[in-house]
DNA sequence: TTTCTGCTTGTAAACGTTTTCATAAGTTCT
DNA sequence: AGAACTTATGAAAACGTTTACAAGCAGAAA
């Protein structure tokens, strides 16, 4: 690798002049900045991140830290893709760790990101009381909270309204008279699974109808659980006649087991999904679910970290997206778009 | 951030000392250890993994670059478990790049990793002839080509046999009657994509059957390209009676289409996809797709890449998995495995 | 006692940058 | 012509490690 030594020698001045000309091009004469490029260019030169990281602490090494729960889940892929081209445009480049819902692999994760001096983090928090993250915040690090917050710590915080969300897609099952209707959670202390409990209670509550406690299942947030957790719900004396399932994997867990035993949906049984696919439309039946916008979201707290890397001073702020729900066939109410 | 003479102060003895008990523990007085063991653990002493890299120039940074075309792709993210998991269990950090098939977005995130002192690089290049790739193979950088080889320049390459997958795609199409085979290719001078147009050919002549050019689509491996050629497809005089897709995302746009056209799978147009998804059995209908081991893939060359570090001069492997047809009801043949 | 050997430990250089400080050479002003 | 600035550059320190080398000190051999 040529190194900034190399440049000068080439361009016959000393190494300073050459960093100058690469931060501050504006204090060098334009006849020695000329030949420092012309030496730069030919030997293709490209500074090392590494020394650059270890001179300069703080903001300006150009790479940062992700880290999510469950890269096998489409919308923390399109978390990713959202915050991957923000950064692409600033030249940043991402360390993606996916923690895959464990305490300890996001406990060392988080560690090996401390120690490679990332400028800031893009995290989703392995519950509310992540002590870890919030010992991070607390030291400095800019840290952009996504799909999950932190309780009892300053953070900015990019997510969906939850609660709304579930409310919505229970509603809508209520409305269409559905009673008896199950909700299959993720991990019970990821504070999105307690708002879209929330959201499912609420909604009966609005109705004037009673929670059944029976027909609500916690799972683990995987595809798994979900095919498990809805097995039990069939078992049951009376089963289910609609069925509300946390995320995702869930959902395509409930469908397999749901396919499986041949029952039919939505007549036998209803199907509203939390996260929605762009390929929702082609299961079997095309799935009613409510949408989290994962790409915006992703754009959005990457733009939030740059902010507040440049201003860490700036108070922090609360994005909260809105979830719509997609009406599709799995819950009776055919619709025609998508 | 406490680091070396923090401890060394704290342990009353030098920071080479306490660079010892970390980096080669048998050199140190049993005593010292034990004292420089406890700094280490009051301080919470975490070396910096930037000057460890700036220091020591190869193969014992822990860092090493994942660069892959599409991570909207379900099988690369099977890919990145598969390579993630194998780190994980060594302490590696992989810093990760999609490059969406952009070949500038590709370079740059090279030049990145190059930048960033990596100890080594699991690849699926743009295409065969990469030259940036290849460079950085003579290099001497240890690299783990996957899903793709790459042409003119010895490399470690982890790959399944695409040709013989979609041959054998192809043939169980052609017994069950079908000789009007449309083939959606992904872009078409990516590696993959040849092999698979190659098992489609073969599998016609093996049978004795003339291959018609209008039935071979070439997009660019994306969800659009799927739709919009599976809508080509289906406007000409004859369609197609069965269609097979060059891979996932071309797969999920051809049944968007199929469907809002409500043309009958299988009965009007039979569909065997590339790649299968855990969830390919909850599509409607269920899909008969050509599996990749994906998760393994990436272990594999995980490992591979473990080795080449350890042992640069090693002879260069090529890793070919078997792709195998899991039949399911999209092209007819009701099967009952999943 | 002297010399040698082996075991521990410390000193200092190196990795490739950025940045402070000093210096040299022009300018401008009186 | 000398003082006071301004501008452009270089020398050297610093970032936090690893490691080659030197050195101290014990015990063993002579």
């Amino acid at each position: 690798m040529t190194k900034l030594t190399d440049v000068a020698k080439a361009a016959g001045v000393s190494i300073a002049t050459v960093s100058r000309v690469l931060n501050n091009p504006g204090s060098v004469n334009a006849d020695t900045q000329q030949k420092v490029q012309q030496a730069i260019r030919s030997l293709n030169y490209k500074p090392s991140r590494v020394a650059q990281r270890l001179r300069s602490k703080g903001g300006n090494s150009k790479i940062i830290g992700l880290v999510l729960p469950d890269i096998q889940n489409p919308f923390y892929v399109d978390v990713i893709r959202g915050v991957e081209e923000a950064m692409y445009e600033k030249g940043y480049a991402a360390i993606m760790c996916n923690f895959a819902q464990n305490e300890d692999k996001e406990r060392l994760y988080l560690d090996i990101l401390q120690s490679e001096s990332i400028d800031g983090l893009i995290v989703a928090p392995v519950h509310g009381r992540d002590q870890k993250v919030a010992n991070m915040v607390l030291s400095g690090l800019p840290i952009i909270c996504i799909d999950r917050g932190l309780t009892g710590v300053e953070a900015d915080v990019v997510l969906v309204d939850n609660q709304q969300g579930a409310f919505d897609a229970i509603s809508h099952l209520i409305k269409l008279g559905h009673q008896r209707i199950a909700y299959i959670s993720g991990l019970p202390q990821i504070p999105t699974s307690k708002a879209r409990l929330a959201g499912y209670e609420a909604a009966f509550k609005e109705h004037g109808l009673p929670v059944d406690e029976t027909l609500i299942k916690y799972g683990d947030s995987k595809h798994e659980s979900g095919m498990r957790l809805t097995a039990e719900l069939l078992d049951l004396p009376t089963p289910p006649t609609a069925l509300f399932t946390g995320n995702n994997l869930i959902t395509l867990g409930a469908l397999e087991t749901i396919h499986s035993r041949g029952v039919k949906i939505p007549e036998e049984i209803a199907l509203v999904g939390f996260d929605d696919m762009y390929w929702s439309i082609s299961l079997n039946p095309p799935l009613t679910a409510v949408r989290q916008p994962g790409f915006e979201m992703g754009q959005r707290a990457a733009e939030l970290l740059f902010q507040r890397i440049k201003d860490p001073a700036r108070p922090t702020v609360k994005v909260v997206f809105d979830a719509t729900l997609q009406v599709r066939s799995s819950c009776g109410a055919a619709a025609k778009n998508s």
